[in-house]
This record gives C-alpha cells, structure tokens and sequence, in this order.
DNA sequence: TAGTGGTCTAGACCACAGC
DNA sequence: CTGTGGTCTAGACCACTAA
C-alpha cells in the first residue's frame, strides 16, 4: 500500500498548495532542493514537479524556478455516455430502432467536409426505454472513412456503439444547443409542440479523418448530461 | 524543432495503433525491445509506453506486456467557458450588470445542502454585448465557504470570474438542460415566448467543500458551448 | 519461477531565460 | 553568463503475475 515516492511528493506539494499555505506566485522549491527535503534523486523529485505542472497547479520556467500558477479556468472532463448502457441500466429496457437508411452523395458543404467525394451513410433512429422514445438521433457517416459501416445492422445496437467499437476515434468534438419540438419530434416524445428539447451535435475523427457526424435530440428530461472536472 | 525521443516513440506507437497496423489485442514490443530498436535507455521506451497507457491507447500488464487496448468511451474535455474574455473577444464590448443582491438563510433542501446553517448570498444578473443580453444567470454561494463574497462589488467582473479568481475549485459538476423561455427571458433576449434557450446548471466544491451553484440561461444562437475530447 | 513493468538512482548534457 | 528545468543514460531492485 506504500504509494510511490514521486505520489509521496506530489501529494504533499498538492497540499501545501490547495490548502493555501503556498498562495499563486509562491515558488516552490527548486529540484536539488527537494531531493535534499526527500532525499530522492533528481529525477523523482522532477517527476512529482511535471505532475503538477500537467494538472495545472504550478507553471515552471527554466532558470526562474516552479511556481504555484493562479487559479484559471481549468478542463472539464466529461463522459462520453453510452447511451445504450446508460438507459438500459436506468430503466431495465432499452431498444434502438433505425427509421431511415440510405447510402447516397453529399449534398451541401457540410456533407462534402465529411465525405468528401465518397458517399455516405444516412441513419436515423430512435432510443427507447419501454415505451417511450428518449433519443432521436440522424446521423452521416463517410463510407471512404469506414468502410465496414455498409454491414452495419441496426439489430444488434446503436450505431454510436457500433461505432464505438468498431473506430478507434482519436478526436470528439460536441455543440450543445436547445431546439424547439417540431411536429415529429413532440409526437415521437410525447409532449407539446414547441417544448424545449436539449440538442448535441457530434462530430468525430479519427486520425484527423472525419468520420462521422451526429445530430441528437434529447426527450425533455430523459436524461442527464452532466459534466465534471476535478475531483 | 527536433522533439524529445520519448515523444518521437510515442507518436510512432501511436500511429501504429490508430492506423489499424497493430489492432486491439496485439502485444507491443516489450520495454527491452524499444530499447533495441530505438536506441535509448529503458526509462525512455518507459515514458513512451506510459504515456500511451495514460490516455488509454494500451493497457499494460506485468509479466505479460503491453497491449493495445480495445477502442472505448473515453473522456470529453471541455474548456470551462471564461465567458466575460469569450464575448468580450468576439464582440469588443462586454459588461455584466447585477439585478439582485441578497444575503439570506437557505430555504430549501437543495440550498441547505449548499451553505448547511450558514447564510448565502443569492445574485442575479445578466451578461451583456453592446445592447443584447446574451446569457443570465441565477447565482447561490455559500457565504461560510466564501466570506470575502460579501465584498464582492458587480462593478469590476462578472460574479464567475471573481469567483474564479479568488476560489481554487477542485471540482465542478456542470448539468446541461434546455428550457423555453418565460415572460422575463423573452424580454431580455428579445425572442419569442417559449422559445428554446440551453440552460447550464454548474456547482462547484473547493476541497470537497460546496462553493456555489449558478444557473446560467444562454440566449438562442449567442453563445457556442463546444466541447472537445482527443486531438 | 522467470520475466515483465514500476520505480529509483547518480550521474550527464543541453536549451533557455533571468541575472 | 549562470542556474534552472528538460531530457537521457546505464545501471539497479522490487512487486506482481502469467506461464
């Protein structure tokens, strides 16, 4: 249960840190210094320093010293839900049935940016838990990008688990909006006309190479989205 | 220009990895063997591996190796928005104006979870650019945890910006929801009645402490909310 | 039990930014 | 310039675990 002795460090400096005692602009003590204080070697102690310095906590300059960096706005960390997992964890059944597929050219700007020449892939579909419909999602992907999507089968689960599991992505990037129901999306959800629903729109790489683009519309309610950061 | 070795060695086993050349389950070189092959130490073969273990690319296992893992839901980053510098950056005029200012014991579950038996100051307001109102927000903090928040003066920043300033928070939980506009929202962003506005809800806890809970309404179409994860 | 990864050391050289 | 951090080496010992 011993932690390692660059986590001894790093923790202690955390804590003089965070605790106040050395406010924003304290300079920590240089390396050689520390590896008198804990005696370690160089290395350990420049260990314990670069952590420190990836989470933000200290800003270090060469010649100048380590020194406690100003609390600034920091990363937020959110999951990716699974949506298929989530729902059916929550509420014990969950079903997504496709209500459109269609292999056809880019038509705008926008679907030019994700296929590029190559055709794409259109699905559309429906998240349920039970009876009522909690997702609606339209979704492109690029054929040239991932080719096996032809065989995907709506059967077995969601195309964003398909996904998931079938392209390493190695960059999401997600815009929240909020849009009113329209005729189809109040009848699929069960509510007025005009009731706010939360909107994410996805759009994946991998390897720099677009692969797909999502456009989800959440039941009012239905589900938390929630984000965190820190610990 | 010339990067340091590890990171050369990481970005060749990555491309190897994304590129599909070595797929989920394959066995990377040992330690010893980067060593060989790249003709460095084995601390620096180390880092490499490390680093790729860190963000999830292989899984590492004593005795038997490191292998590529399997593509899974990863993490999300999102920049916790400094929304006085965004709009101010993008429109060249900025100002936030308070529309209450109360000192008050909470009055329900949810606030005395915030201050337990202390007081809280409630804060209202509205973020604006030029003549428009782009977001408002609703703002409890607990005094106990904050006591300089009775200082706080509107004039200078934003209640989130002082906030952010003078609080290291080390945890913050951000809900995202979508609500139609009432009477007051209408009128301030100057849309329809029941138009859909996104709606974040974001508490933040200093050293597990409660600090605040803001509910912050964005106009329609004013403020992008992108998030992104990878790179 | 043998071999892997995890950690650590005591050196070293270098780029770079304060002095 | 000088001293700091950034990187790297060639060893070492140990914990863990798969064979």
């Amino acid at each position: 249960m011993t932690l390692p002795l660059y986590e001894q460090i790093r923790r202690d400096l955390e804590g003089r840190i965070v605790s106040g005692e050395w406010p924003p602009g304290t300079r920590i003590p240089f390396e050689h210094e520390l590896t008198a204080r804990y005696g370690c070697a160089r290395m350990t102690a420049g260990r314990a320093l670069a952590a420190l310095a990836e989470a933000g906590l200290i800003e270090r300059r060469r010649r100048a010293g380590s020194f406690v960096a100003r609390p600034r706005p920091r990363a937020m960390v959110m999951d990716v839900p699974d949506l298929d997992a989530e729902i059916a964890a929550r509420t014990g059944s969950y079903a997504f049935s496709l209500t459109l597929r269609a292999i056809r050219a880019p038509t705008d700007a926008n679907e030019r940016a994700l296929a590029g020449q190559g055709d794409l892939i259109e699905l559309a579909g429906e998240h349920r838990s039970g009876q009522s419909v909690l997702l609606v999602e339209r979704r492109l992907i690029a054929l040239a990008a991932v080719p096996a999507a032809v065989d995907y089968d709506a059967a077995d689960c969601s195309p964003g688990r398909w996904l998931l599991s079938h392209v390493p992505w190695s960059r999401i990037e997600t815009r929240f909006d909020a849009v009113n129901a329209d005729a189809a999306l109040a009848r699929a959800f069960e509510v007025p006309r005009g009731a706010a629903c939360l909107q994410i729109e996805r759009r994946t790489w991998a390897q720099g190479v677009p692969i797909t683009i999502v456009r989800q519309v959440f039941a009012p309610g239905a589900v938390d989205l929630i984000a965190t950061a820190g610990n």
